[in-house]
RNA sequence: AGGACCGUAGCUCAGGGGGAGAGCACUUGCUUGACACGCAAGGGGUCAGGAGUUCAAAUCUCCUCGGUCCUACCA
């Protein structure tokens, strides 16, 4: 497989294709429970089934991906569990809309049929979303992919279900819940949107019964009157105390309702009266029930009223109904006055239809309790949640949580244990479907649903095969981590955190790390209406999955929104081509053979610095791979990559692949092997399939997989802090005389000469054995340098530290462009030496600040004076010639 | 109403008590033996504003202004 040449520029698409089919081939993500190592689990967040693949969904996979790689490499027993959601009412409104345009609905269709033709559906897109996770290079275990129709799944839904309700935490009873008159079901809170919307306050006159005086109540849903059952004002409010006991006539209607007082009324919004509707608003709901009101529903399950509301409005629409009531209100000189009025209204999260309140019977999870235990379980650090921030918004959601509305009136999910007996009415809920009543009469079951995200809730152990007990279970649960963004804290993480410490006393996962919200290049959240979505694998196409996986990584700050655009993606392009040419220009300079030279002993300045660095970038990119600060890793890697061993370490070792001394060849081999190899290691995570390519062309590796290749172990003989010191001055040497040449406009065909001047026994040492490489870098003809070095008259000048750096010039010098070019240099460093020197003129400072910031000023300081003391002298010299 | 986050180079953003950074864009010069998806040298900042804590503040605290988002309520 080994192979010296490479492709020019780096063709992801051959690429990724190969090593999918070989990472698929040989199980590369497969898990085994009863392996060694400490166990490291996630669960995937389970995309729709009938969705596809989003910026979301690509950077979510990408940090998990990171994850497991590395902890592969740090020879953890790593398993990912992927699978998908049925998502109930967007599935099911999906089909039905298929349905629709074959002019067929549900109801005609049946229930079974319809939800086999749902399984259908799911069989014929379901693996697309699969198939696109395959695409992002996620290393999951196939093996144990779930969907959570599944039976096992829907075993575990059944079980928590009964045992909820045995528990008596799980109840049914008549309530007000949203209710989306569109997908005719019910709606938990959180599936209720809120959005502002302009509306108008309304004033009725409702007049006293004994026609002793009247009332003005205030609303913005007119129509609802005819379901009023009462008038509420304040306890303590003066203005209607007399009004309270006695009855006032219904408008239009007629009917006699009572005058309640209840502290629940607000006596500064509108007029301090409130007309009282049960059946259709939360809070009188709630009122009706502490008065003992009658709830009167007006309105049908389609939002239409009903024959309750009176034969002249009965069968109208509600909007339509509004229209006539105010119509008729006016007519009758009970409608006080109109005013704008802004309010939030909710919609149905799925359909956008505006959410009306209906009472009806439902199932409730009783979530006070589950909730209590989910608070503590973070308070006490069972479960931490990055970046922590985020636990205060956990907090306040268990802190005011109310019970769950868990029951949906559609056809595609979890259908509820629970049955009616036909005889004696007696209700069974079972772990099996029971026969028959214990009376013998017959058993219905009820047609609800679950909520989807019930079944979600249980997703950490359902997967993993509870109510078994699995081996899975015992090596995996609970999971290291759940990685997932903000949206769904509510929704996902804080259920399965209930369920999971309720069912199996334990925590779900240990940490949860919330990720950026990927939004488009204005800042706005990507969505198919507004038609700013980027597809990930359209990008994938273009650019190829690792430039899109480093960009995400890169911009991954946690805490952050992430801001993409595809210009940011096609940059990081350039970084993986980068790497290709690094590996590329490598694989032309390595033998078939490594020379097998032992890197230790002193080693020529880059290989000592390059090798230094690398155990830094070893040390720091685990850390910030485990401390889920994947930006850092990202671009501590790409400016290492980049800055250090393309744009110096290559250069340098240039000097040695391409002489005459065979010892220094082999050496510089064995050194640029080592480093590659293990970059390309550390790269890895984050760029699946480049690195293994690359890997697979480089010679002496055993192991062909780099997915399986244990991250590189520390060689603390290689740290080597002094040869970053003495890189820099190298650089400043080489920086010094391409500025020269860049300023006054030499030829970079022209060889230049250089001298430097050095009192500096170490520095002149190490000039001295890097000649040959200074010469190569700063494209020179000669370097010369000596603690009496003299300047000859004609040349250019610069400071490396305390160090005269000269290039003489063969023709004559531009000496005005020559004492521009130092005075800019002068001022400069005069400033920082001046803030420098203030600062340890302030005795306070060297009294108080820690003694290795003193120390570390005074050496600047030093190095500051011998520069600045340089650059004048070079200035004075070239004044003095110019003279 | 309550809460969270953000304001740093033209743009997008890192950093988070002790030398103001990166990428892109910009200027200049380059067929330098992997790379023009490149190389080299540059220009560019009141770290939103104000006050405080500190020997030292872009960084911590408070206030003001501007922006984003979440939760709740809105008869």
């Amino acid at each position: 497989m080994s192979d010296t040449t490479l492709a020019k520029g780096y063709e992801p698409v051959d690429v990724e294709a190969r090593w999918l089919s070989f990472w698929a081939e040989s199980g590369a993500g497969t898990a085994d429970p009863d392996a060694d190592g400490d166990p490291f689990s996630i669960v995937i967040p389970p995309p729709n089934v009938t969705g596809t693949l989003h910026m979301g969904h690509a950077l979510n996979l990408t940090v998990q991906d990171i994850l497991c790689r590395h902890m592969r490499q740090l020879g953890r027993k790593v398993l990912w569990v992927p699978g998908t959601d049925h998502a109930g009412i967007a599935t099911q409104n999906v089909v039905e809309r298929a349905l629709a345009k074959e002019g067929s609905s549900r109801h005609e269709l049946g229930r079974e049929a319809f939800i086999e033709r749902v399984w259908e559906w799911r069989k014929e897109y379901g693996g697309k979303i699969l198939n696109q996770i395959r695409r992002m290079g996620a290393s999951v275990d196939w093996t144990r992919e779930r969907f959570t129709m599944d039976e096992g799944l829907s075993k575990a839904v059944r079980e928590v279900f009964v045992r909820l309700y045995e528990e008596g935490l799980i109840y049914k009873g008549d309530y007000i819940i949203n209710w989306c008159p569109r997908c005719q079901t019910a709606l938990a809170d959180l599936e209720v949107e809120h959005s502002p919307k302009k509306g108008a306050l309304y004033q009725l006159r409702y007049v006293l019964a004994d026609g002793s005086g009247e009332l003005i109540v205030a609303t913005t849903r007119p129509e609802t009157l005819l379901g009023d059952t009462a008038v509420a004002v304040h306890p303590e409010d003066e203005r209607y105390a007399a009004f309270v006991g006695k009855m006032v006539k219904l408008p239009l209607v007629g009917r006699e309702i009572p005058v309640i007082a209840d502290a629940y009324v607000d006596r500064e919004f509108g007029t301090g009266a409130l007309k009282v509707t049960p059946a259709h608003d939360m809070n009188d709901f709630d009122l009706g029930r502490r008065h003992n009101l009658e709830i009167l529903q007006v309105m049908d399950g389609e939002g239409n009223m009903n024959a309750a509301a009176g034969a002249a409005y009965q069968g109208l629409s509600r909007e339509a109904c509004r229209k006539k009531v105010v119509e008729d209100l006016k007519e009758q000189g009970l409608l006080v006055s109109v005013e704008e009025h802004d309010h939030s209204v909710g919609e149905c999260y799925r359909c956008k239809t505006v959410v009306e309140p209906h009472v009806s019977p439902q199932w409730f999870v009783k979530a006070g309790p589950l909730a209590e235990v989910a608070r503590a379980a973070v308070e006490t650090g069972r479960t931490q949640i990055y970046p922590e921030q985020w636990t205060t918004t956990y907090y306040h959601w268990l802190d005011n949580i109310r019970d769950w509305c868990i029951s949906r009136q559609i056809w595609w999910g979890h259908r509820i244990p629970a049955w009616t007996c036909q005889a004696c009415g007696k209700l069974i809920v079972a772990r099996q479907d029971p026969a028959a009543c214990d009376c013998g009469g017959a058993l219905q079951q009820d047609p609800d649903v679950l909520d989807t995200w019930f079944s979600s809730a249980l997703w950490p152990f359902s997967t993993l095969g509870w109510p078994d007990k699995t081996p899975e279970l015992k090596a995996f649960y609970p999971t290291s981590v759940l990685v997932t963004a903000f949206d769904i804290l509510f929704f996902w993480v804080a259920r399965m955190m209930m369920m999971g410490l309720h069912f199996m006393d334990e925590v779900p996962f240990r940490h949860v790390y919330i990720h950026a919200l990927v939004r488009d290049a204005e800042g706005k959240k990507m969505s198919k209406s507004t038609g700013n979505v980027i597809d990930p694998l359209i990008m994938i196409d273009k650019f190829g999955t690792d430039a899109l996986r480093f960009t995400l990584t890169a911009f991954a700050a946690m805490g952050r929104d992430i801001k993409l655009s595809e210009e940011r993606i096609e940059g990081y392009r350039h970084f993986v081509n980068k790497l290709w040419n690094a590996a590329r220009f490598s694989l032309m300079n390595l033998p078939q053979e490594l020379p097998g030279v032992p890197l230790d002993g002193e080693l020529p300045l880059h290989h000592a610095w390059i090798l230094h660095r690398l155990e830094e970038m070893k040390q720091a990119t685990s850390a910030a791979i485990q401390d889920y600060r994947f930006n850092e890793a990202a671009q501590g890697l790409y400016s290492f990559l980049w800055l250090e061993f393309c744009d110096w370490y290559l250069e340098a070792a240039k000097s040695d692949l391409s002489g005459e001394d065979e010892a220094a060849k082999a050496q510089a081999q064995q050194c640029l092997w080592t480093v590659l190899s293990e970059l390309l290691v550390l790269l890895h995570p984050i760029m699946p399939f480049v690195t293994q390519e690359i890997w697979s062309h480089l010679p002496g590796h055993a192991q062909k997989d780099i997915s399986k290749v244990p991250y590189p172990a520390a060689r603390p003989q290689h740290v080597k802090p002094q040869a970053v010191a003495m890189m820099s001055l190298l650089q400043e040497v080489v920086v010094s005389v391409r500025n020269i040449r860049s300023e006054l406009s030499i030829s970079p065909a022209l060889k230049l000469d250089c001298l430097v001047r050095t009192a500096d026994p170490a520095d002149l040492a190490m000039l001295r054995d890097n000649e040959r490489l200074i010469t190569l870098l700063a494209r020179l003809g000669s370097f010369t340098a000596g603690p009496d070095v003299t300047a000859p008259k004609a040349s250019a000048s610069a400071a490396a530290g305390g160090n005269a750096v000269f290039v003489p010039l063969a023709g004559a010098v531009d000496f005005d462009a020559e004492l521009a070019r130092l005075n800019k240099e002068l001022a400069k460093t005069a400033k920082e030496a001046e803030i420098v020197a203030r600062k340890l003129a302030n005795e306070d400072f060297t009294a108080k600040a820690p003694a290795e910031v003193v120390a570390k000023e005074r050496e600047k300081d030093e190095m500051l004076r011998g520069k600045v003391a340089k650059l004048e002298e070079l200035k004075g010299r070239i004044e003095t010639l110019k003279s």
